[in-house]
DNA sequence: GCACACAATCGAACCGGTTCGATATCGGGC
DNA sequence: GCCCGATATCGAACCGGTTCGATTGTGTGC
């Protein structure tokens, strides 16, 4: 392994020339530049990654940190991200690091930690609960973030998805189709994504003409089934689901047919996330495909800036969504 | 941000002494420590990551590269996985770092900066494919690595799943519930794991007295489709379905079924990985778990002993695996 | 009472970069 | 011919830890 000092040698000049020759500083002649290159070169030279963020106080890494590491998300909607936050990271010459707490305690343990020994010099924090400790932490020690999977909060740089236009784009298919009992199978009615979600959809159904019902699931897709078996046991009308995720959709849809309804006949579902399983069910379903990857991209490019920044101005980013309509909802 | 001075400072002891009574030294008086151990928790004294790697030529880090990142694993796995790795790392005191180049081509050119700068310790290499170049690359190095995903090679580490049993006794119990004429949709011809699918499936038949057939299927699970009508089509008997992953194995139910072919009725399935869709797709589909958390904890595990050893002794690892029964095969 | 082993602590060097202030060289203006 | 400023380079300090060899202090054996 070649050091800096290595290079200097072979290249005739001092440590300190062959650092600036390396950084491109304007003050080297360029043909000493070019010697100091060469060397480089010939002796296969990369700097040490500890002794230059040692010197230079950054370490060219990024952290994300997720609490519910893949709780409500599904496979290529996580991988999509990643690879997001990872171009992004790359493109600014970054690194990207992942954590995977257990749960919101360990994430606060290790976030703390992460700013303490400098791990990094911005952390993307996801989906974290509402109230949360996690960004007073970081608020409060300086410490450059962003917030994922969150509506704009005053001072913090937030990236999401448009949730109103989701649910709303979700719910103006199915009743273009001509349905008019929709139903919206929404998350837990504290969060505020579901709080868009719901306002999304009651508009589409404004705009329609149409009464909008919406049930809250709280817990495992498998709540699903009783909430909608009570619902269609008291005899209300119902020919369109939105629901709040896939496996949602896929548990609604079990339900109505073991009850003697058809999908898509009788009741036109569509669900959210665009899981990679979805085209393979029986009927296949259409699921509104949340852009992962820009979610990343965005994400980090905002953390860069309140890196440079030192945090004056905070951004707000709502990513594109589309719906990919299959069988369930034709 | 206190330093270690700051901490030697507060408790009346030089740096040196500071820094040997934070690594429990026996050589310092435990009276003494304890002064330093209370100013380092007064001060909120953390250590920095750079420092410490620098002067100790540890990074205390690890590395995931997966050059194919989740194109052939699904939701629930990959999570599971990552956090298999993150629980080994962080009880051998490591953190994990995460990189997702697009191809094999850009996994390599990250392999060998990660190495040159010393990004961490180790990495583990995912599903490299079987002839590559990234293998040549650590051994070369000399950096400690393992590999997932692969039959035992010799002096590489390597974990995987006992690929042999997964089929064995996926097909065993198929043939269990008197199916007879079974057929294996298997990865491509070349693939170790495929071949050893391949093995144990055809040992499970042998043993039942059943003739074994196996497609390899090349692709997506789409390509599932035509290679299973053309089996139709030549009137070849079929009864049950073992599918390499999820995907294919939903591909060969709807195609089956769009050919008047109950399932599990006339034909059962069994697939591979137990995605998080799995359970709710209709019929719910059996599927095989792989352990993925116990994938990335003997990963670190090997990586770890690795790192120690300077190599000196390779390990292999296989890891276990539990077969689901759904509605696909009672 | 002195040499000696041993325990506890310290100062200084070191890891591999970056950066600041000092120095040498040179051409141009007066 | 002398001074000045610009240009190119250098030496040394610094970042925050770890570690080695030296130093001091204590009790033991003879």
């Amino acid at each position: 392994m070649s050091t800096i000092r290595d290079i200097a040698r072979r290249a005739g000049v001092s440590v300190s020339t062959a650092s600036l020759a390396l950084n491109a500083d304007a003050r080297v002649r360029s043909e000493t530049r070019q010697r100091v290159l060469d060397a480089a070169v010939a002796l296969d030279y990369h700097p040490m990654r500890a002794a230059r963020s040692l010197s230079s106080g950054r370490t060219w890494s990024l952290h994300l940190l997720d609490p519910a590491l893949g709780a409500t998300l599904t496979s290529g909607f996580f991988t999509r991200f990643l690879r997001g936050l990872h171009d992004g990271a790359r493109d600014g010459g970054f690194t990207l690091t992942v954590t995977v707490p257990q749960d919101e305690a360990e994430a606060r343990t290790i976030l703390k930690r992460l700013i303490a020994e400098r791990w990094s010099d911005g952390v993307v924090l996801m989906n974290p609960s509402d109230d949360d400790a996690l960004l007073a932490d970081v608020v409060a020690a300086g410490f450059p973030h962003v917030l994922l999977g969150r509506s704009p909060v005053a001072g913090v740089s937030t990236v999401d998805n448009d949730n109103v236009a989701v649910a709303r784009d979700a719910a103006e298919h199915l009743l273009a189709s001509g349905r008019r009992s929709p139903l919206l199978l929404n998350g837990p009615a504290h969060r505020t994504f579901a709080q868009d979600r719901e306002r999304g959809f009651r508009s589409a159904c404004a705009d329609a003409g149409v009464e909008a019902r919406v049930l809250h699931v709280d817990g495992p897709p498998e709540a699903v089934r009783p909430l909608l078996e009570r619902s269609l046991d008291e005899g209300e009308p119902l020919d369109a689901v939105v629901a709040v995720a896939d496996p949602h959709a896929l548990v609604a849809m079990r339900t109505l047919k073991e009850r003697g309804l058809s999908v898509p006949a009788d009741v036109a579902i569509v669900g959210m996330n665009n899981d990679d399983l979805t085209r393979y069910t029986d009927p296949s379903l259409s699921s509104v495909d949340l852009d992962a990857h820009a979610l990343g991209r965005n994400a980090v490019e905002l953390l860069l800036a309140a890196i440079d920044d030192h945090g004056s101005g905070a951004g707000h980013r709502l990513v594109g969504h589309t719906l990919v309509i299959r069988e369930s909802s034709p």
